[in-house]
DNA sequence: GTAGGGTTAG
């Protein structure tokens, strides 16, 4: 039986429920304060909520309201708090009003709030926070939630504490396809592939079936480790159970296939969508840019101008990196007007594309000119960037500076020692180059070797500096040492991956055919290793002298080779011969 | 009233 009051606030709820937008929901509050039901914290809290968690709602408003409300009730507080969360710019906000909450000592957290603040937590990394929360949910006796658990479980891995979500996780009784999906997305996110590859085959050998949020973490690890037929065989598998290619799934099918060399593939799942967005558009320009296929990429940057999606950050990064890799310096120069007339404020990844573009097209006075006058501090890439562009124009006398300010930015990094050397050594100034021993000595730095790989019918062959253990090292160096010559011969420049493809292929007919397997090792290098894998590791830095194969390879493509925990990826592929056989 | 997802310079 309901009470008088319920039968009174029942209609207000259906009137919230019914609430088109702000200017009515400003009526319906306004009608409320002057009718006896004006301090009904019901009422109030149902505003709060539609203005401060609804489409059409306004979250100042809400917090204005709520200032207003005398002793909030926690379904106030969870909205407020989650409301905080959702607006655009991350702040700490919804931590403190938490905190506010447990003072108040007026409501105590349910299970809604630790959800919403473990959310809040992730969302600015706010790791001894989410801490506190996590000890709040055990003390308030809110695990048993599944909210709070996959809550607390994401918590832990988008602030990258992946062994506290991988205890979290293990400790949940009953894990549902969001928890699954949460762990392998924290494994997939910083790149510990294997991990997540195997929970995937665990989650079906439990039969929970995965949905589409699963499979653009499975997607994005094979994207990570850049394992082409994995990620075929993982598409396959999507098609298989009909999960459907919604826009953030194709998204990470045009990415996967762009890192792992497919870019035909790429743009296959690209002109497939129905609708694109930001990020589609970008990927696949990024995608294209990192491909060498300069033309097609910013003629997929008209066309997304002219389907009227607003280009954003990343988008420009692709624009600018393709004529970076072209040597169009005066369409990078327009680009980068364009990008400020429509509102996208250059980051330093921008700012690093206009060195890059100033160092390849040999204009280094200008690079340097550019980086002196940049609005925020160059950071170490920057001034990295400007110092192999010296090493390879040798014209260039403010080299000294540009190498204090890396040094002073960085002084623990060996690869800069390293670059430093080999500049001073390609102007044979030998007391410099033993000077930068002294200095990575009298520092304590030492050089992590660097270290490749490529994937090939499931095996993967590994390369890291110093080591000639594979056993057909000698031919593979020889071979690409030879396909590097071609390439120079032939005066491209800069070296793009749709050249050395073209000279690859044209090895191939050639009377090579009975280096076949050898070729294809190379040619998987090449295919792998160039678009964009280059996923460094955090801490592993490619420096020293490189394997002679890694370094053809990163000369070749011209980018920065990729170092990345082989050893993990190793065991995982070579569980097994082919990845059909392993699933 | 709640949870898990996609693009990023060298």
């Amino acid at each position: 039986m309901p009470s008088p009051t319920q039968i009174l606030e029942d209609p207000i709820n259906s009137l919230i429920q019914r609430c088109p937008d702000m200017r009515t929901l400003r009526q319906i509050h306004a009608h409320f304060l002057k009718s006896p039901l004006g301090s009904s914290a019901y009422a109030l809290s149902k505003i709060l909520a539609f203005s401060a968690l609804s489409a059409s709602g306004d979250i100042a408003y809400a917090r204005r309201m709520f200032a207003q409300i005398p002793n909030p009730n926690v379904f106030s507080w969870n909205s407020i708090i989650r409301g905080c969360s959702l607006v655009p710019e991350q702040s700490k906000e919804p931590i403190s009003l938490y905190k506010r909450m447990l003072r108040s000592g007026f409501a105590h957290p349910n299970s809604f709030t630790i959800a919403f603040v473990l959310k809040a937590c992730s969302i600015v990394s706010a790791f001894s926070e989410g801490l506190q929360v996590h000890c709040h949910a055990l003390r308030y006796g809110l695990f048993s939630s599944p909210f709070v658990q996959t809550g607390l479980l994401n918590f832990y891995a988008k602030c990258e504490k992946i062994a506290c979500a991988r205890c979290v996780f293990d400790e949940i009784s009953d894990k549902n396809l969001v928890a699954w999906s949460a762990m392998i997305g924290g494994y997939a996110r910083i790149g510990l592939v294997n991990e997540a590859l195997v929970l995937f085959r665990e989650m079906q050998e439990v039969r929970i079936a995965p949905d589409e949020v699963t499979m653009v973490s499975v997607i994005s690890a094979c994207a990570k480790a850049g394992a082409l037929d994995l990620g075929r065989w993982v598409h396959a598998f999507i098609d298989r159970k009909g999960i459907e290619l919604d826009l953030e799934l194709s998204t990470a099918l045009i990415d996967m296939y762009a890192k792992c060399g497919a870019i035909d593939k790429a743009r296959e799942v690209f002109d497939g969508m129905d609708v694109r967005d930001t990020m589609a558009w970008s990927s696949m320009i990024v995608g294209l840019a990192i491909h060498g296929h300069v033309k097609d990429a910013l003629e997929l940057f008209s066309a997304m101008l002219d389907s009227q999606v607003k280009p954003n950050h990343v988008t420009f990064i692709g624009v600018l990196s393709a004529c970076a890799h072209s040597g169009l310096v005066s369409d990078g120069r327009r680009y980068w007007s364009t990008m400020r007339e429509l509102g996208v404020a250059p980051l330093m990844e921008h700012y690093g594309c206009m060195v890059d573009l100033l160092c390849r097209a040999g204009r280094l006075e200008e690079a340097y000119t550019f980086v002196n006058g940049m609005p925020i501090m160059p950071n170490s890439v920057i001034w990295r960037t400007l110092l192999v562009g010296c090493k390879n124009s040798r014209t260039f006398d403010e080299a000294e500076t540009a190498a204090e300010q890396l040094l002073q930015l960085e002084p623990l990094n060996a690869e800069n020692y390293v670059l430093l050397s080999n500049l001073y050594a390609s102007r044979c100034q030998w007391d410099k180059v033993s000077r930068m021993r002294k200095k990575m000595k009298d520092h304590g730095v030492k050089v992590v070797p660097g270290c490749s790989s490529t994937e090939i019918d499931g095996f993967v062959h590994e390369f890291t500096v110093g080591d000639d253990t594979h056993p057909e090292i000698k031919e593979i160096r020889e071979m690409l040492r030879d396909i590097a010559e071609r390439v120079r011969r032939a005066g491209h420049e800069p070296w793009t991956s749709a050249v050395l493809h073209d000279v690859v292929e044209e090895e191939k007919e050639s009377a090579l055919c009975e280096h076949s397997e050898r070729l294809a090792i190379a040619y998987g290098m090449l295919k792998t290793e160039a678009p964009v894998v280059v996923r460094v590791v955090k801490n592993l830095r490619v420096c020293g002298d490189c394997h002679e194969v890694t370094k053809i390879i990163s000369k070749i493509y011209d980018r920065e080779i990729i170092v990345r925990d082989r050893v993990r990826f190793h065991r995982f592929v070579n569980g097994s011969c082919s990845c059909s056989d392993f699933w």
